[in-house]
DNA sequence: TTAAACTTTCAATAATTATTGAAAGTTTAG
DNA sequence: CTAAACTTTCAATAATTATTGAAAGTTTAA
């Protein structure tokens, strides 16, 4: 396989995975198209290369400065705008895992503390309610204190976890 | 809070979640639905209690239990199937872990294998890919080793290692 | 067997989500 | 200022995905 297959196959494999996410597929692919770009890209020539609008272009690169993980940057003596991705995997871990916990983790938990706070009425449908949605809430705690630490605590975390636990 | 209103905002939510995750709003609420049910339910009970249609329930109840989630009982003295969900939360992470391995994380590691492994030509566009997906594939191998420890080492890993980092 | 009770399948349709493209908005060079 | 170069917005439309419901399939009691 040569290069420019790879980097079709790469783009795209990113884009499906992209949609399995809840992030769509073209602004998966726009950061795949950026993490191995070697330099930053213009809106057309992101345009250009997934053959997308530049309505499409503009709003998926918003979102994905959102996210954190795409940067607009300046260059010297260029009137338009260019972009480049994060490239460290670990720093892109990181904000994910500190989005996703702002987005998803975090508003859920705060639905699960208080659906499980209701008052026990004595019932079975309620006492089973209330059981299952505390052990949910447990479990969500957990997986966000794991995401905090990741996030916050220590840049090198996962990668000195991941080393102690599996070598 | 009483109740009623309880169990259908956190359905609701976890409908919402559900296709946040790439999975879709009714299959989300179905495993909602039966993961708070004190006894199992019969297809009827579901299509009723969510008002979706036969063949919604029917579809989606065979991918939940694809995923390893929800169980087919049989109640004696009656003719109809009963359906219910894993209860324990722990397993419940166990077994999803295992499926997203399975069927997201180990065909995203072939494919970065396969494009990371092009042959250098020399140029900065390929160097620069080669780089970038060669991190990331380490990155997912790393995330991989970890699903699989808590699969398949051992049961009760998550917790012990929570409770180790956590407290 | 047979027929009632139940489940699955799948083509049609509805609902949702993504994409386009052109108008409106913004920035900057001169 | 003004106009060219560029970006954003958003209503219209296309594409995708979920849902329905009825026909086909399966199981079991008698």
């Amino acid at each position: 396989m040569e290069f420019k297959e790879a980097k079709s196959k790469f783009i795209n494999t990113w884009g499906t995975l992209g949609s399995l996410w809840g992030i769509n597929k073209a602004m998966a692919q726009i950061h795949a198209l950026l993490f191995v770009s070697p330099t930053p890209l213009s809106m057309e020539d992101i345009m250009e290369e997934l053959d997308i609008s530049r309505g499409n272009a503009s709003m998926n690169l918003r979102g994905l400065m959102d996210w954190g993980i795409v940067y607009k940057i300046g260059v010297a003596g260029e009137r338009k705008e260019f972009f480049t991705s994060e490239k460290d995997v670990t720093e892109l871990s990181r904000q994910i895992a500190k989005e996703r916990s702002r987005r998803e983790l975090q508003p859920t938990i705060r639905v699960l503390r208080e659906v499980s706070n209701i008052t026990d009425d004595g019932s079975a449908q309620a006492k089973e309610f209330i059981k299952q949605t505390k052990a949910m809430h447990e479990l969500a705690n957990s997986a966000d204190s794991m995401m905090n630490r990741i996030v916050n605590q220590d840049k090198n975390w996962i990668t000195k976890t991941l080393l102690k636990l599996f070598k």
